[in-house]
DNA sequence: ATAGTCTGTCGAAGCGCTTCGACAGGGCTT
DNA sequence: AAGCCCTGTCGAAGCGCTTCGACAGACTAT
């Protein structure tokens, strides 16, 4: 292993210079820097990480910490995740990955052994019970997603409440009038994740705006599931020709049943999914949908993180603007029979 | 920050007690054990981690490399980083999270800077870059994949051969006697990652043995793409009654085209897939699949990294046994016309 | 010419921990 | 009773880096 005093005397210098060569705190004359860094090419010299963060007690690492489960939005959270680290990464930052199954206590690890010098929160609930303890420390932490209360808190996420107002008007604007919401399985909101939810307040309000009736239904994923959940929906508003699905393991069941009765798409029934896009593009019929902006999320949440680590940049809530895109999959309503 | 040494006063006793209470490689006594992690407890203490990697020249730390592209098995990845983050903690290791972006130098800067003490890759192409460095070093290394020479290395991988072999046997028991492969995106083999070249090989192989025709069409995801692919198929093969696909984003327009085409899954053709069971229980039909075992690859990296971090374990290639759940997608050979 | 200001470099202290050798004291053996 | 070996504890060195204050020398202002 190469160190710094080796580099030093190669070059003919004391370590502290060298020390100056890389971090540029201080001027160097362009000589003894080209010297300098002539060594450290030659002698293939990385600085040791731990010798640097006890040093100057930053360690030049963001810890992430990414929900344990995998029962839904997996393909949203590894973008995230692979945002975060390359984003970081511009920023001169390792990523250190975190499961959400030690909690609180991998908070309290982190922070207390300066293994990272910031953190990012996925799939944070609106009364997480990590928030007290980001409050109380000093080191800078940003939410993805949005809790009940944002006070102290740096928050990025999607504008959910306006993805749903979003969905309603696309669909009013088409003559929609009874329109139905595929929501995520019920686990997601007994566990107060927040997002679901204000994506169904702002569909509601918007649709009442609209005049649109609005029949809200969770659903786990996959094919059975969906079949009884259609099938309540149909029997409850037979009349309902549009769809909002926030729920990546449904969409497909969902296509495939309409067809199945006979209900074509768009033609009889529109159906807007609130997902990624890969997802919209690969379905069995290309969905209009309300895009998850995971990449942007992720290096957004890294460049407000690096903002407070610098000093700059404050407490606050970044809500990203939803954007509908219209593909195959909506069109203007039926006439009434 | 609380430091060692104020433990050590509040305890009263010497620093290196401490230490020693901390990492068990000398004797305390009972008496004085529990003073010191009463102490630790009253004052909340956490050691430092840079000073501790510094000292021991060991991080704590393991490194990942995801892939950054996207265009696959994007649950499985995620499935097996969170198996590996979970895994490494029952251990007391971290873990640090890389994207492949940065190549074999992400290799030379983690192993030069001692961030981390070992590290797993993923994605591994047939002949990786990264190889001969991670042979050059003496930083343990696991390998989730498998590349073309694997002498000095471990890995750990599905034994996609055994895979393929498995459905060529399952679909002959069957009856069938024209089967088609649709494989992943053209770009995943030339990127020449192997698997879903072993997978092919074990199944000629198998189906050689069996007697059966085998075409093999590789095919990017989605409806359009799957449409062209699948009408070229029966146009070349129309006796085809047997499918295995080996591309999470193929089956459900697969099955929703065959559907389509007024073709009964198992009545007329049978499909087995290749991919998580969550993918297989979710699908408009449950599909007969051989699971990716991405827990227990992860689990199983971490494992044998340990082993080798800890002096026991040598290099070796574990293939884990690949298991086919018989689901609803498959069935005896209609009788030919 | 003198004082004052920069610029570029160095030496030394210290970050918080691990670990090695030393050693006091108690229990054995002989 | 002398010598020995354990067991449990301590002190000190040192891991490789950052950073502060010091300072030599070159330059500017008076």
């Amino acid at each position: 292993m190469v160190t710094l005093a080796e580099v030093a005397q190669h070059a003919g210098v004391s370590a502290s210079t060298v020390s100056y060569v890389l971090s540029g705190k201080r001027s160097i004359s362009a000589s003894t820097r080209e010297r300098v860094e002539q060594s450290i090419q030659e002698l293939g010299y990385h600085p040791n990480a731990g010798a640097r963060a006890l040093a100057s007690s930053r360690s030049n690492i963001i810890a992430l910490m990414v929900p344990l489960r995998t029962d839904m939005y997996v393909p949203v959270m590894m973008e995230i995740a692979i945002a975060v680290a390359t984003t970081a990464r511009t920023h001169g930052y390792d990523v250190l990955l975190l499961t959400g199954e030690e909690g609180p206590d991998a908070v309290r690890r982190v922070t207390g052994s300066g293994l990272a010098d910031a953190m990012i929160l996925m799939d944070v609930e609106l009364d997480d019970e990590r928030l007290p303890l980001l409050r109380a420390t000093d080191q800078p932490s940003v939410l993805i997603g949005l809790p009940a209360d944002t006070t102290g808190l740096t928050c990025v996420d999607l504008d959910f409440g306006a993805t749903g107002a979003l969905c309603a008007e696309h669909l009013a604007l088409l003559g929609h009038r009874d329109i139905a919401v595929i929501g995520e399985a019920p686990a997601v909101y007994e566990r107060h994740t927040g997002f679901a939810e204000r994506t169904l307040d702002g569909l509601r309000a918007r649709s009442r705006e609209l005049g649109l009736r609005v029949l809200h239904r969770p659903c786990e994923g996959g094919y059975d599931a969906m079949a009884l959940t259609l099938a309540r929906i149909l029997d409850e508003r037979p009349g309902t020709t549009g769809f909002v699905v926030q729920n990546e393991s449904a969409v497909e069941p969902l296509l495939a049943l309409l067809r199945q009765k006979g209900r074509a798409v768009p033609e009889d029934v529109s159906v807007i999914a609130i997902c990624p896009d890969q997802v919209a593009t690969q379905a069995s019929v290309r969905l209009t949908s309300v895009a998850i902006p995971a990449q942007d999320m992720g290096r957004q949440a890294v460049e407000h993180l690096i903002a407070k680590l610098e000093g700059r940049g404050k407490d606050e809530v970044v809500l990203i603007a939803p954007e509908l895109t219209v593909r195959a999959s909506t069109g203007p309503a039926p006439a009434a029979p």
